[in-house]
DNA sequence: AGTTGCTAGTGTATTTTTTACACTAATAAA
DNA sequence: TTTATTAGTGTAAAAAATACACTAGCAACT
């Protein structure tokens, strides 16, 4: 009955806020822009989605041909779309958080990669479109995350030690943690595997390595969450209770 | 120097799972669709967003003209864009979750509402497109929400009984709660006034009625979140702790 | 060879929160 | 007056969070 072809003339993106972490710092990846609008400003990295593509294909596309990498964490966060954000026409944007091991992270050779560069998240400022504003979204998100699902390992070397852990914390949460308490808490998941190495070339007390156990990871987000209001779990049942890990936030006002 | 029409020529939409409760049931307000593609399925409410229109002031305008409600609580969830998730074409919905009193509800005369129903969310099924998996993300957000957010209120009456409460989120979470313990939480947050007032014509003892205490509410969103690894915050310090509330997730594997 | 500086890593008392369960209270209907 | 039913409370025990002081191991300097 109605025609609906005058809704056809939108175009969407995805644009990928990439998080790492160097030298005590949370980053962010960020281009160079080459072209207008915004010409010469710093933006996160995105791109169309063309029309035979899907969503989550299109963010993986732009990770991969910037940074090369495959299988890294990737979340979609939400959807921007204010009428006037782009000065081609309408385009709504869908922001993307990826998490990746700056170790791991290459320049790919012929692409906008080029004129990539990391920038701490604490010092970004004057990005192109409303990139800013999509930047704190995907910082809030990880913000959340970090408490809530074992992610920080994402953003880590495949060994570390329980301070660079602490201290990676610290700087998504913008906060200082104590010692004692980290990691009582971090081993207390039982997600950790200690590797028995330690580290080299440190003119102190060495510390010891971990690395990040993936399968008890998977056994983790399947077990699933459970409301601090707990289902009424007689103890008799033969629950097997292998071991739990409790994350938590507090609420003030 | 690129030419990117090609890419303007999506369409978008917004969907609107809008949750209620009544007879201890959590509900979703489904429409009934009067045109093709799926004719006669039920469907999220939902419509194009116009050109020249915000994607929250289209959620906003699908609510309002379905259920004649103005200030109910709103929030984008995700975003749907898989390719051929809409046979006329490319188009991409930005899902919102929404929160509304039942009693408030009234349908809205000459309107897609006169198809409007409200479903068990429990025993929906067979929605057009891919409306299921929408409703499934939105539902699984609500129950995120009301874990970590005082929302729950945004679902009952004015006045309410604390084991009407409890039933609500026992009817989110899917699960039993042990009265005490729920009773003692919720309390402790100091979100709730007590009316003094009791319920009437009840064929046992009447329960005390409750109404939520929005003052308090907007201090305790304003109050931010904390990690559980909390920052270390010395006794000596000088922070009036007018009253602390805390919600927590357990996690097992 | 011993001392210093530095960071790694641990022990533990105290407080707070959670959990479980049994109890008392108030109303209408029988 | 009794009964059925739901409202609402007291509290012991276990678990978790918090705070802080302690010990351990390495290199570099004297």
């Amino acid at each position: 009955m109605t025609n609906f072809d005058g809704f056809f003339k939108s175009a969407f993106t995805v644009d990928n806020v990439i998080f790492g972490f160097d030298e005590g710092d949370l980053k962010v990846l960020l281009i160079k822009r080459g072209e207008e609008p915004y010409f010469g400003y710093w933006a996160l990295p995105g791109h169309f989605v063309y029309q035979e593509e899907d969503l989550d294909t299109a963010a993986i596309r732009v990770l991969r041909e910037l940074t090369g990498l495959n299988n890294v964490y990737l979340e979609q966060v939400s959807t921007f779309g204010a009428v006037h954000r782009h000065s081609f026409g309408r385009v709504i944007t869908v922001a993307y958080c990826s998490l990746i091991k700056i170790s791991n992270y290459t320049i790919q050779p012929s692409s906008i990669a080029l004129q990539a560069q990391w920038h701490s998240v604490s010092k970004v400022e004057n990005l192109a479109f409303d990139h800013i504003a999509i930047l704190q979204a995907c910082f809030a998100r990880l913000k959340w995350l970090v408490r809530y699902r074992p992610v920080g390992f994402e953003l880590l070397p495949p060994k570390f030690t329980l301070t660079e852990l602490q201290h990676l914390y610290e700087a998504i949460l913008e906060t200082k943690l104590e010692k004692r308490n980290f990691r009582k808490k971090i081993l207390s998941m039982d997600l950790l595997i200690d590797l028995v190495e330690t580290q080299e070339g440190v003119a102190h007390r060495p510390a010891r390595l971990y690395k990040f156990d993936r399968k008890r990871y998977q056994k983790f987000l399947a077990g699933g969450f459970s409301f601090e209001l707990k289902e009424t779990r007689k103890k008799d049942a033969n629950t097997k209770k292998i071991s739990s890990s409790v994350a938590k936030i507090n609420v003030r006002n």
